[in-house]
RNA sequence: GGCGCUAUCGUCUAACGGCUUAGGACGGAGCCCUCUCAAGGCUUAAAUACGGGUUCGAUUCCCGUUAGCGCUACCA
């Protein structure tokens, strides 16, 4: 519980609760979660909700849960208070509203009065005149006396920062090195709101500062307003977390990922079947890699190989494919009982809930089916007659393979099969060959036409693991049943 | 528009100036195995965006071009 004691690395997730965890946030949060665990750290867990109007109901419940699901347990957090609570920054307001008025007055920041309606126009004023930046700083200098009667009049303002007119700053980032900007570029940009609240830009900062962050590993997309946030470190005096900046992932057509093109949300891959291993997995590898061959890895692996420097740069395009092998590598792995128990939960959801299949029997069609299934709802789909009858024969293998001679070769295998008291899969064999030498035909006339009439399709497991599977009494009666359909 | 980031097979990536005829994986194609389908084994097609430098030598370092993406809110 007190690992964090043992090192100063502690890195933070910090989602906004405005909906479900992105796949991308999901990388972010491991990211964060194998450095912190890697070094024997701390990980965070902070609710980034400075923004009321974008407030999901639940949203941060749902935020919790997935994390959890997902194996990613964070130390501090929400409901697991630390040392350095709150976790939520809605409750942290006075913190950030004493650090904004502590550089008003240190002539850091000012109070801007500024009408969003002039905002506004301004904004599309320098867009059409193509100049950078939106703000003029037009309340940058007003004089004490103005800003009091403005503040009297009970006029609406917010807090900006100042940002020094001239030069440029360099900071290191641990995946791109060196990134220069030029002072010149940034707006003034609001840290208070004239709700009171902060922005993300104070917020972010204020809080890695008191919950003595480590690292602060997020989103490419952070990128541009590191600078500001770095001016604000140097205003307040802070010493400067180690950044690191993650590449995007990125649709099929290499756009910022996004819903249109597929799903987004963790939750989703979760409800289609895909295993925590698998996604976990597969996000580790956009962006990292142990430098060698290995490629399935479970988290714990994952803890003992990170590291940042073998994160890349570039962006990872989200592939399904690639995603869909490592649930069926990850499926295979999966101890028997565990595979037992998933099966038993999805069964009880589907069409043949109402069935009930003993244990040693479903052990069975996992061991049978394991290596043509990529996801649990798999062994239903791909092998239905598992769990009931054929209720259709497939018709392009009807065509190929029963034969106007099926019936009767059938029904004489049957009758062989029916002398035999609890036959074993070698026996089902040998009475097949047997009865193709009475009748003089090939194995193969008896054993399509049989895979056909047990299990309605021409793919499966081995013919006689099947027939093993469903045992004497069903073999029968599906032959019989098969014959008086097919004739 | 401005600023920034990025750039190796279709995709994820390896190579941290020479050991490279650029390696692996997914996906594709083919073969083997085989009662089918898988699994497995083998084989195969497929990439250093472009142009300049630096260097005895560039995928690797520098510059430019191009392209993609990101940011440019009182959203995060």
């Amino acid at each position: 519980m007190e690992e964090g004691s043992m090192s100063g690395v502690r890195t933070r997730f910090a989602p906004s609760p405005t909906g479900f965890l992105h796949v991308g946030g999901l990388r972010t949060a491991l990211y964060n979660y194998l450095l912190a665990k890697k070094e024997k750290g701390t990980f965070i867990l902070r609710i980034e909700d400075t923004d009321q109007s974008r407030k999901v109901e639940g949203a941060m419940e749902n935020l919790v849960d997935t994390l959890e699901w997902a194996g990613l347990h964070f130390d501090e957090g929400p409901g697991r208070e630390g040392n350095f609570g709150p976790y939520i920054q809605s409750q942290r307001i006075n913190l950030y509203q004493k650090c904004a008025h502590q550089l008003v007055e240190e002539g850091k920041a000012y109070y801007c009065f500024c009408t969003l309606d002039r905002l506004e126009k301004l904004r599309e004023q320098r867009i059409a005149a193509k100049l950078p930046g939106s703000y003029d700083r037009n309340c940058r200098d007003l004089s004490k006396v103005d800003v009091q009667e403005k503040m009297k009049r009970g006029e609406p303002h917010v807090i900006r920062m100042k940002v020094p007119l001239a030069g440029e700053l360099t900071f290191s980032d641990a995946i791109r090195e060196k990134v220069t900007i030029a002072y010149a570029v940034l707006d003034d940009q609001v840290i208070l709101k004239s709700d009171g609240y902060p922005t993300y830009h104070l917020a972010v900062v204020v809080d890695d500062h008191f919950m003595k962050i480590s690292h602060v590993i997020r989103g490419e997309e952070w990128l541009p307003s590191t600078p500001k946030h770095i001016i604000l470190y140097n205003y307040f005096g802070w010493e400067l977390p180690q950044f690191a900046h993650l590449p995007l992932l990125l649709n099929p057509d290499k756009s910022k990922l996004s819903k249109r093109q597929g799903d987004v949300a963790v939750e989703d891959y979760r409800e289609k079947g895909y295993l925590k291993e698998a996604l976990v997995n597969f996000v580790a590898f956009l962006g990292w890699n142990p430098g060698d061959e290995r490629e399935l890895f479970f988290l714990e692996d994952l803890v003992k190989e990170f590291t940042l420097d073998r994160v890349g740069k570039s962006g990872a395009v989200f592939n399904i494919e690639k995603l869909d092998w490592l649930n069926f590598e990850h499926l295979r792995k999966k101890p028997e009982p565990d595979v037992l128990c998933m099966l038993k939960d999805h069964l009880k959801r589907s069409a043949v809930g109402d069935k009930h299949f003993d244990d040693p029997y479903l052990l069975n069609v996992i061991r049978a089916m394991r290596e043509r299934v990529t996801f649990v709802k798999d062994f239903v789909e791909k092998s239905p007659y598992f769990f009931q009858s054929p209720k259709e024969y497939d018709p392009v293998d009807v065509k190929k393979r029963w034969k106007p001679e099926s019936s009767k070769y059938l029904k004489t295998l049957g009758e062989e099969f029916a002398a035999l008291a609890t036959p074993t899969k070698e026996e089902y064999e040998s009475a097949l060959h047997h009865t193709a030498q009475t009748l003089k035909i090939k194995n193969g006339d008896l054993i399509h036409p049989l895979r056909l009439a047990v299990s309605g399709m021409g793919t499966g497991p081995g013919l006689y693991d099947i027939l093993f599977i469903l045992g004497k009494d069903e073999t029968i009666r599906r032959i019989i049943s098969a014959i008086e359909i097919l004739y």
